[in-house]
Formats: structure tokens, sequence, C-alpha cells
DNA sequence: CTTCATCGACTACATCCGTAATCGTTTACA
DNA sequence: TGTAAACGATTACGGATGTAGTCGATGAAG
């Protein structure tokens, strides 16, 4: 269980896709997530340096380029994030949150 | 069942001070939360400011003041929080991040 | 070898967010 | 009736975020 940095939405779609496939080259990750977001690759890049100085991935030179792998994990990451916004809106309990997607759905 | 406009953090905190209790004055809430988060009252009126301009609160002059009060449930905003929640960090599916909430304990 | 494509690094810029100061107006008190 | 206190409105400003352009190095291809 890992101390994960605050992952931001645009950040979480580049960590979902090394998630489930890693390690892997910036460009690949242009050609899987360019398209679906409307980014060029400069924005990709930007993301994963981001994320870097973060902490939240790292990666290790192949040739000219790099392969970028996690460095935390899925789930730690999702328990972080569940925390925070259940603090910040239902005052960090489960259970009235429970109630509410029950009768939201 | 409204459109809740999005409110961020520190939004939060007024909302919840509003919807506990409502309507009262600027002069009211800075007093409540002023000391509990460290703002001044300049801070609290830009809040009120900004929910106001998001639609999620109104007022009504009251004399020189205004006494502000929630245009949106607390429900609704809880509602629109934990889905945009879900399909940002669990893609949307409930049952997964059920699973995280249990284990997390 | 020279040239061109590609890569990461750096820079850019608008918007949002947290936090607050200041300004102009109105009211209450002396 | 003048002046101080209180109020809302406007402006400020640094850091985060979304999105992207540019630049210098490096490797591939001829």
């Amino acid at each position: 269980m890992k101390k994960t940095p605050a992952i931001t939405e645009a950040e979480w779609k580049v960590m979902e896709a090394l998630w489930s496939r890693s390690p892997r080259t910036a460009q690949s990750l242009a050609d899987e997530l360019g398209p679906s977001n409307r980014w060029t690759q400069a924005t990709v890049k930007t993301l994963l340096n981001r994320l870097l100085r973060k902490g939240a991935l790292k990666h290790r030179r192949q040739g000219k380029a790099y392969l970028y792998s996690p460095a935390v994990s899925r789930t730690d990451c999702q328990r972080r994030e569940a925390r925070s916004f259940l603090d910040r809106v239902f005052g960090g309990a489960v259970s009235p949150m429970l109630a509410q997607l029950v009768d939201s759905k």
C-alpha cells in the first residue's frame, strides 16, 4: 500500500492505459489515447512528464525512446481517490454514499 | 432532480454550512467557516459569489446585506459528484468500488 | 557523411481554484 | 451632516490543469 500522488482526470486516462498494458512508449500511448480524447502527441507527452514528476510512473530508456510503466498500483490510487472523494462529499461516511447510489439507480 | 453545477472542495464547505442552516448572511458563514478553515471574510465572500454565478446559491437582500440559500439540493449534488467520481476512477462501475471500500476498511 | 524524421525537454498559454486585498457605496452613529 | 464601519463588487495572484508548439539532440536512411 504505497503513498500515491493525486492524479487528475486527464492523467487518469494515461494511467489506465498503462495499467492495462505496460511498459510502452509514448508513441504507443498517443496512438491509443489520441483519437478518443482528441489529444496530440505533445499533450500525451506532457501528461507523461507530469506523472513522472509526481512519481506515478517510471521509465527506462530503450534506444531513442523511453518505455513507461506505472510506479503505483491502480488499486492504491483508487483507494486514495475514493477516500478523498468520500471526505469531500460525504464527510467520510460510507453508508450515506451507498444509500445515494442505491436509490440513484 | 435538478442539473447541478460542479462544486469544488472549498465551495463544498460553504454549501454544507448553508444546507444545514439557511438563509444566512455572509457574516454568519464567515463566523462559522473562517476559524476552522483559516479563511478571511473576503475568502468566504469570493466563494459565495462563485457559487452564485454557478447557480448553486440564490440570495435576497435584507437591508444592507444579503441572505444566501442553496439553489440546489445536497442530495442532487452528492449524486452528481458520485457519478463523476465513479466515471473517472472506476469507469462508471459501482461494484469494483464497493469491493475497494470493503477491503480498504 | 549528410539529411531528415523522431524523441524528449522546455516553454506557452488560457482557465480554474484557493486565497485575499482593495474600492466604491451605503448605513449607522456621533 | 460628516465620518467610520460594514457590505458587496471588482481585481489580484500564484499554483494546478488541459492542451499544445517549439527546440535541440539523436538515430536512421540514403
